[in-house]
DNA sequence: TTGCCGTCCGTAAACGTTTACGGAACTATG
DNA sequence: CATAGTTCCGTAAACGTTTACGGACGGCAA
């Protein structure tokens, strides 16, 4: 005898009465409601998931898919544990739980996404790295699993996302570098076509173009999101026949590898260039410090938790005005990395 | 009408051959299984999780917990991200699937495991940030659940673990600083009563004294494992009135922020003092290189699913000879960090 | 007393699968 | 033709919950 049965049977009452008493249903004697509780504990019971959910329709189970494998995402070495802190925050609230669903390198998002998720495994989604085609999009929304997006797409189904503020952060590095003097402007994108890159480097040059400058073809460098990926850049960078004065690098751990492949040419940061980069817990620790772009990787989980519950039919309610499509803003932190000031002839 | 009976209906044959036909069962024909196989794929049939593992009693999902939030166990994404990698190819042979359960920083990771785990939820358990004294272990060999720990603890129930070789890293580290010279050495461990810590210092301890040396009480510091504690390291460090002439690093990213401090200070590694650390993907990048040591993490993934699936009955039989207690080599990267001298009086 | 209401509990169905069992139809063998 | 064996399929039970429904019981008012 197992389960809910063996509980029953220890205190000579029905299955369906301990039931209740678990659940905090009203049709029960406190008394009993007592009993039962203590024994659960004494004999270690906890309910099991699959018949529960079973019965139910509903797994309390919330999924973030992400890939595995390094040099995927490009995100800093902390970045999905902070929203992930964020996102908990909420679902605590709600008795939900968070897991992480982890698509192996080796096999696609799609059918990933059809052999695990579909199967009802959990009530709710959180996508990263959205593509920008991603058909795992239009998937999810013909079958109404709700679900957010961080990362905006191509691909509209109507649904939710939220997305850093990357315009926004374009269109301040170049205004702040070219009203520092700087005409000859670099910027980074990813190596792969996630919608970022795009949105990114078209900003980039209409932020340049409203100063009446162009973004040259050979000054948007490509590369994996690590710190071997920047110090290629810089390289290559360096190796140009004029180099740019100032650069905008869009992954955040690329810096490492930048800062040092112009330390190994005897090129200073914020002396001899201008760097502005993204947040990362080491950008202060470079030398000089990074200027870069920071935003709140906890609210930034919040923001999630709550648009995605707000798709929910069961937690609507209490998210009435979360956001549906937003982008985050970021701040600028100042460092020292772009104190350099283009000369004037 | 949903799911299989919806399926049957359509094709007009009974629930039981469709089963059968899906899950490639000898009773069934070949041309009633392409029909059925067929139809799924056009009705876009998915099997319903929690029916199936109501009725088998498995889940085939491996859940790797682990504790969100920063500055907890001093590993990142890119960490996990790659041991992750090497688990799943081991997994995917086995079409079983590997989601990692995150417990809240919010919350103790016993109720944690008893919450969510107990219900029956994976088929089987990877546990990291092991606790010097773990109850996570005593109740999961109770319960008769099949699971490894990454890292080792006092608690012992027989379960497998693997970790990585601190204590050949200890004895390594300080035979090669004291081959060249240094007296004074320095260690860190890490902030809270992880049990590498107590592995770490205490080998530290025996090694020096087998070199005749003491290891000195205010020598042994202790930080967060991040950019910040390490920066903090070195400041109290450069503050004694007889500083180390050298420091054995037990975490990865504090590297970052003890150059920062040193370089503040005008002390340069390698130079002035010798370091050794942990490999992370910018120990190249830093200036000069760290002298460090590194480990396959996909390996070490993939041995953590072997060693697993061999504590699970389903799968012993394919891994007869999975190690069961085992460390982990690490091998030392030469980086120029330690090629400090001490001067011969 | 009768009737009604409220409290508490037991019964049984339902969720979507898998699988043991038995049987129908057909083939092969004597 | 009778029998045995093979191939294929349908039936129904089972997994562990939750929950709608109804009933037993006691208290209270009329």
């Amino acid at each position: 005898m197992k389960g809910i049965r063996r509980l029953a049977q220890h205190l000579d009452i029905s299955i369906g009465t301990v039931s209740r008493a678990l659940n905090g249903k009203p049709d029960v004697n406190e008394e009993t409601r007592k009993r039962v509780l203590q024994a659960a504990t004494d004999l270690g019971y906890v309910p099991n998931q699959s018949g529960r959910s079973l019965r139910q329709g509903t797994t309390n189970i919330i999924g973030f898919m992400m890939q595995t494998g390094t040099e995927i995402t490009g995100q800093g070495d902390t970045f999905f544990m902070s929203v992930f802190d964020g996102v908990q925050a909420v679902f605590a609230r709600h008795k939900l739980d968070l897991v992480a669903l982890l698509c192996s390198s080796q096999e696609d998002p799609n059918d990933y996404l059809r052999r695990v998720v579909a199967r009802g495994f959990a009530d709710g989604l959180i996508l990263s790295a959205t593509q920008r085609d991603d058909p795992r999009i239009e998937f999810l929304a013909e079958r109404n699993i709700p679900f957010v997006t961080l990362g905006r797409s191509l691909t509209d189904a109507g649904q939710p996302w939220l997305d850093l503020d990357f315009e926004g952060m374009a269109q301040a590095a170049i205004d702040r570098l070219v009203a520092r003097g700087h005409r000859r402007i670099a910027i980074t994108r990813p190596h792969d076509d996630t919608n970022l890159g795009y949105i990114f480097v078209d900003r980039c040059r209409r932020a340049l173009a409203a100063h009446g400058l162009a973004l040259e073809e050979d000054l948007i460098f490509r590369s994996t999101p690590n710190e071997a990926g920047g110090y290629q850049i810089a390289r290559d960078l360096l190796a140009l026949e004029e180099p740019p004065t100032a650069i905008v690098l869009i992954n955040e751990t690329i810096a490492i590898g930048f800062y040092q492949a112009l330390s190994e040419a005897g090129v200073k940061p914020g002396r001899d260039i201008a760097v502005i980069g993204r947040y990362s817990p080491h950008a202060h620790f470079l030398s000089p410090p990074l200027t870069c772009f920071r935003l709140s990787l906890r609210d930034l989980g919040i923001a999630l938790a709550e648009t995605l519950l707000s798709a929910m039919p069961a937690f609507s309610d209490h998210y009435p005005d979360a956001p549906v499509n937003r982008v985050w803003p970021m701040e600028l932190v100042e460092g020292e990395s772009d104190s350099f000031l283009v000369p004037q002839r």
